[in-house]
DNA sequence: ATGGCTTTATCCTAAAGA
């Protein structure tokens, strides 16, 4: 069995303590992190190393960066994109053994539905589904996680109406989610929780958590090929209560026969 | 109508996040 994670940690170096204590709580053997905030020669490899994690990065300085860590060896990493190349560190996809391929995203927020960075947003979705339509979902193991930056229903929404018209829940980038199903690919939480909401994300502001004035916008898809090996996933909302947290909480999967 | 909170860096003010 294999346990699988997603986490947008807002900063690595800045969540350490945190990330010690879920690992030693869940002992996760994959994990995919967003937002690391960190250049690559800078990256807290030790710690990593420490507990018997190999490590693929692609960072960068301030903001974004993504990193990907595995009990297991790390091969073929790829952090760009040669029909769209992109100046922005959103993107790692590297091959664990038994050709599994684990696809790393942090999606670009958009800020705002008339800004260019929504422009840009719905640009990087699109190369991001040109790079999955080359892989056959029926036949590939992979998965595709991180923070999509995007509630894909008014169910992955806390309250719908002071939502509308804003970022994250627009019909465009709805779409463009819905076009990531389409090629084959699970979302898996949704799966196996028809019912919950799910949230993944709450605001530091506004008393966001307390609230549970929540979003589910951290996903964990696995390739139709995988599906049968998915019966478990889960958020792990409690480490959003815990000391200085991330906004984020972790959303994990378990793959049997792994 | 605005901002709330958190992080980083050209560091006490601004930008970005969602």
């Amino acid at each position: 069995m294999l346990k699988i994670a997603t986490w947008n940690v807002n900063s690595i170096r800045t969540r350490l303590h945190a990330v010690d204590q879920w690992f030693s709580d869940y002992q996760p053997d994959v994990v995919a992190f967003q937002e690391t905030k960190v250049m690559d020669d800078s990256f807290p490899y030790d710690w990593f190393a420490e507990r018997g994690y190999h490590v693929a990065v692609h960072g960068q300085k301030s903001y974004n960066g993504v990193a990907t860590v595995s009990r297991t060896n790390i091969t073929q990493p790829i952090t760009s994109w040669e029909h769209w190349p992109d100046d922005q560190a959103r993107f790692l996809q590297v091959t664990l053994p038994n050709d599994l391929i684990v696809i790393n995203v942090y999606v670009p927020n958009g800020q705002s539905l008339d800004s260019p960075k929504y422009t840009y947003k719905l640009q990087w979705l699109d190369a991001l589904l040109a790079h999955l339509s080359t892989i056959d979902m029926s036949k590939n193991r992979v998965v595709l996680m991180g923070d999509f930056n995007i509630a894909p229903t008014d169910q992955d929404v806390h309250d719908p109406e002071i939502w509308q018209d804003k970022i994250l829940v627009s019909p465009e980038e709805r779409s463009r989610y819905q076009s990531i199903c389409a090629l084959g690919m699970v979302d898996t939480y949704r799966m196996i929780h028809p019912g919950s909401p799910g949230f993944s994300w709450w605001d530091y502001r506004q008393a966001g958590w307390r609230r549970d004035r929540g979003l589910r916008i951290d996903c964990v898809f696995v390739s139709e090929h995988l599906r049968p090996a998915c019966q478990t996933a889960d958020v792990h909302r409690l480490t959003r209560g815990g000391d200085r947290p991330s906004d984020h909480a972790p959303v994990t999967i378990e793959l049997i026969n792994d």
